[in-house]
DNA sequence: GTGAAAGCGCTAACAG
DNA sequence: CTGTTAGCGCTTTCAC
């Protein structure tokens, strides 16, 4: 199969301690005779430490494990894209587990990684607070592998992790900010399902901004959307009825289905009606007026959450993070001044 | 940290063995009692066997290596979700890797995987035609490290390992033969970039389709575009002018530039001039006129990446297999019957 | 400068 | 039915 150090120490004539020495470049001053020699034998035969063997002793794996509700979404693919990247770069490698939504594969994909020996655990679990007993099997697993966790983009609830998130509540804010700024007043929102964080944040941020601004929070102006397309024609369809002069989608499906139904009512996006969306899903750029929107910056965020169990793996005590990331705004051609028609 | 054999052995007063058979599950015949009174303080202690004792002892790690050019793409995240779902069923797990395009990271993650000893790589390089020097290292690890492997999407270079792919040859022939059957004569088609393999094969596909239905392919009709929206802008006002009544884009990110562009030419899409894609990305059904496409079915082709490789695992001497899946065609709003006016 | 020896946690003969 | 023993490939004291 694989060459071992004994067969390198065997060649070179030096005994197993000298060739583990050398190739795990110790400061123990070996002869530079000797380490040359080794050296050369190790590259002529390719050399691959087995790393089964070197966990055993060392107690490291060098390997993460990352546990998400399913890769093939854009958010978390770009997210598993960070993470990866940035582990590269420290010499940790990944391993993924899809949990599809299923709260018991949350679970199961944890213990496959404990089982692993992961040194760290990169989660965002696809739990929700009514999975009570789910999230506290989830967590109590956590704490008694005693190894490194942090949560990415959602804390789990229960139990506050080191984690790194966008700030939803900056996000929103800023949607209504830069529409308020533009003049207008009537500003409708399709949030997404309130019984999520995040949506809640998205649309608390609006609320602020509307305050700080001195306009009125009107209830009448708020359609419960549900992330979906279909949800922004109907939200849409009723703001209009209600006279907004914009629209803040609390993500960019909404905003696109929100986008088509002002266009079906014979009315000029970005001119009769402003929208601005959430996320910057790539479609945004494609459409014939460019979605203005609110970028994530979820790459970095995936960095970083690589970056900050890399550092609890190293020093476990490390006092507690909880860092948030700001999103964007991106202007395109969706928003404009408010001009009293 | 963790409880070990050695703690439940004590606790039972039975020797570690027994333990291990019991928790093995081996037939060795262990008195009814001695197995309960293991399970039950295993399932006391929670108790996870360490994975890198025992693959150190057993040579098998139960991981999958997973090399991808970018994780972020939705071809590749779409292939991944389909793999690593599939791994899970056969209690698997999988380490990915993003080589970015570049030839040299290719490397270095193969070299990654197998000093972490997983058990088979799947692979997707970068690695082009002209990367030769590359390929040729990278084969050789593969083979020196006698680790099986298999091919996803795209063979590579130099060698011919086991594979699963997508027929496109079959799709570009599908694509042509839907227009041909609509009865469209003057088909243009807008190709990707000719030095990939791919492309080729699409691009073939379309010709193929026409010699079986005896129209003589004519080259005035062929764009060659390069996968990106512009060049499908381009090339649909080139087509255009040559009097198509169709058009064959090879990708859907041109067949959506062409359906923007002849939208601008003052043209009815699926009405005037008829457009097939390639790929089926989540904006096709999101257009105005949704997109008529070529579906792959990328999914299934990972899972079959998947069981292919532990096949493979189980029997390293079964025989070659490259396995082929057929593209199909998803007709919606861009095609329709010849018109002639 | 270098080597001998112990041991990480587990499996797998081989004994009894 | 169960225990003893050896050993997987590596790191790490501790001697020399």
């Amino acid at each position: 199969m694989s060459y071992t150090l004994k067969d390198i120490a065997r060649e070179a004539g030096v005994s197993i301690t000298t060739v583990s020495l050398v190739l795990n470049n110790k400061q123990c001053r070996i002869s530079p005779e000797t380490r040359k020699k080794v050296l050369a034998i190790a590259k002529k035969y390719n050399y691959n430490p087995n790393s089964s063997a070197r966990a055993l002793v060392t107690k490291k794996t060098y390997t993460l494990g990352l546990i998400l509700p399913d890769i093939s979404n854009p958010f978390f693919s770009e997210l598993a894209k960070g993470i990866e990247n940035e582990a590269q770069e420290h010499n940790y490698s990944v391993i993924f587990c899809n949990s599809n939504q299923n709260p018991q594969k949350d679970i199961n994909n944890l213990c496959l990684l404990i089982g692993k020996q992961v040194d760290g655990l990169i989660i965002t679990t696809s739990l929700s607070d009514s999975d009570s007993e789910y999230i506290r099997q989830f967590n109590r697993i956590v704490y008694e592998s005693k190894i490194s966790a942090v949560a990415v983009d959602r804390q789990i609830p229960q139990h506050n992790y080191d984690s790194v998130s966008i700030d939803h509540l900056e996000g929103g804010f800023l949607a209504a900010k830069h529409l308020l700024e533009l003049g207008h007043k009537k500003i409708g929102c399709i949030t997404g399902p309130l019984d999520s964080a995040t949506a809640r944040e998205r649309y608390n941020g609006y609320v602020n901004a509307l305050e700080m601004f001195g306009v009125k929070a009107d209830p009448n102006l708020v359609y419960p959307g549900n992330f979906q397309l279909d949800s922004g024609v109907e939200g849409a369809e009723y703001l209009v009825s209600q006279g907004v002069s914009a629209i803040f989608a609390c993500n960019d499906m909404m905003a696109f289905g929100a986008y088509r139904q002002v266009q079906a009512m014979g009315k000029i996006v970005g001119k009769d009606i402003s929208i601005i969306g959430y996320d910057d899903i790539p479609l945004c750029e494609l459409l014939e007026y460019p979605l203005t929107t609110i970028h994530q910056p979820i790459s970095k965020m995936g960095r970083n959450a690589c970056r900050l169990i890399i550092e609890l793996i190293k020093e476990p005590q490390h006092k507690r993070q909880n860092i948030k990331f700001l999103p964007s705004l991106v202007v395109r051609k969706t928003t404009s001044k408010y001009e009293d028609s």
